[in-house]
DNA sequence: GTCTATACTGAGATAGAC
DNA sequence: GTCTATCTCAGTATAGAC
């Protein structure tokens, strides 16, 4: 705690060579190697893989959000707000295209590994699934708005699953169109005009 | 190839272990113990954990491409040979709550490995997908079939991996109602007369 | 706080006896 | 075809010098 810096960096580093080749893969090595620190320097922030682990995940928990904050103040009603999370896939079509979705990789991965981190790695899926649905609930959704939430995440989530096994980008662009759609067809349609209107409506 | 029985033996359990454990996460003693036979006669069949992996993509192809025919081959029409894939998720709906889907994840999993058989392993979605859209096609999408395949298979991966952060089996039974749903409209809502005028229904 | 040296473990792989 | 014994090496982890 009382140097941020060298810590932060390995923090940095381990998360993004979980995102792109994955936990297991990653070795202490290969973490020391990237930020061309000593194998030695690296035991004295952390004492276990476990530990990084759990650092990344907290890193990741407090960036989304922070991310969800900010849409949540940025955009104007609860339809523009889940329209950012629809297009966050466009903007990450580049990384998702090559090694998925951070939060679905590293949640598979400890499903199968059975690992203790498990229940941390689900919380940001969780993050995404109640603020979602705080959304949804807005849009007079209430009793469905858990499923809604539920739906939406599915489908971003095979988007990113198949977008990666075919390495195609252009169906990211393709399905995040259905999806607009269906969120335009759910708010009966009028979403642009409640954007335009600067209210939250009810249908 | 003289006696098969060994050699499909250790195929089949590494199939299992690979799916519940992940690829990497699985070590010749785990196969060896699952078999209770010794780890130089692991060797005697199998040179590298590569060829292991290869021999079970290819026991999985084979597999795959059987199912296939014989829904294409049972099924009357198009829509309910497509019905047929999607409640494929609810015969395994424990296996996935558990393990998630063994294509998909097997597939993030090579393609954060980087591993040379990411192709071999993608030909099991590739399979899927034109299966998929040849059904589509003779409903009459022509242009479409390849993008509603790849929708559909998209849908049916994100509720896997959904139903497995989560834990959570209904969650796949609502999505596959929401699938077939969709599935309805998109045949203009006449499959299920088409199912009963040609055959007896499956109940 | 950072480094070097080193111990320990388990996984992948081979040789050769039976 | 199956086994035991053994080797190598990468990955995790610790001790202690600077």
């Amino acid at each position: 705690m009382n140097d941020p810096t060298t810590r932060d960096a390995i923090v940095d580093a381990a998360d993004r060579l979980f995102y792109e080749n994955g936990y297991e893969h990653t070795s202490f090595a290969d973490i020391a190697d990237a930020l061309h620190i000593s194998r030695g320097n690296f035991y004295y922030h952390f004492k276990t893989k476990d530990e990084i682990l759990t650092a990344v995940i907290d890193a990741r928990l407090s960036h989304t959000d922070k991310v969800l904050a900010r849409w949540e103040a940025e955009a104007q009603n609860p339809a523009e707000r889940i329209r950012r999370f629809i297009h966050m896939m466009i903007a990450n079509r580049a990384d998702i295209k090559r090694y998925g979705c951070p939060v679905g990789t590293l949640s598979a991965e400890m499903a199968k590994l059975d690992h203790a981190a498990r229940g941390e790695a689900n919380k940001l899926f969780a993050l995404f699934r109640t603020w979602l649905g705080r959304q949804f609930k807005a849009l007079g959704h209430g009793a469905d708005a858990d499923r809604l939430a539920m739906h939406l995440l599915a489908r971003s989530q095979g988007v990113a699953t198949l977008a990666s096994a075919f390495r195609d980008e252009q169906f990211i662009k393709q399905e995040v169109a259905l999806m607009d759609e269906w969120l335009e067809k759910l708010t009966g349609g009028s979403s642009r005009h409640q954007r335009r209107a600067g209210r939250k409506a009810a249908h």
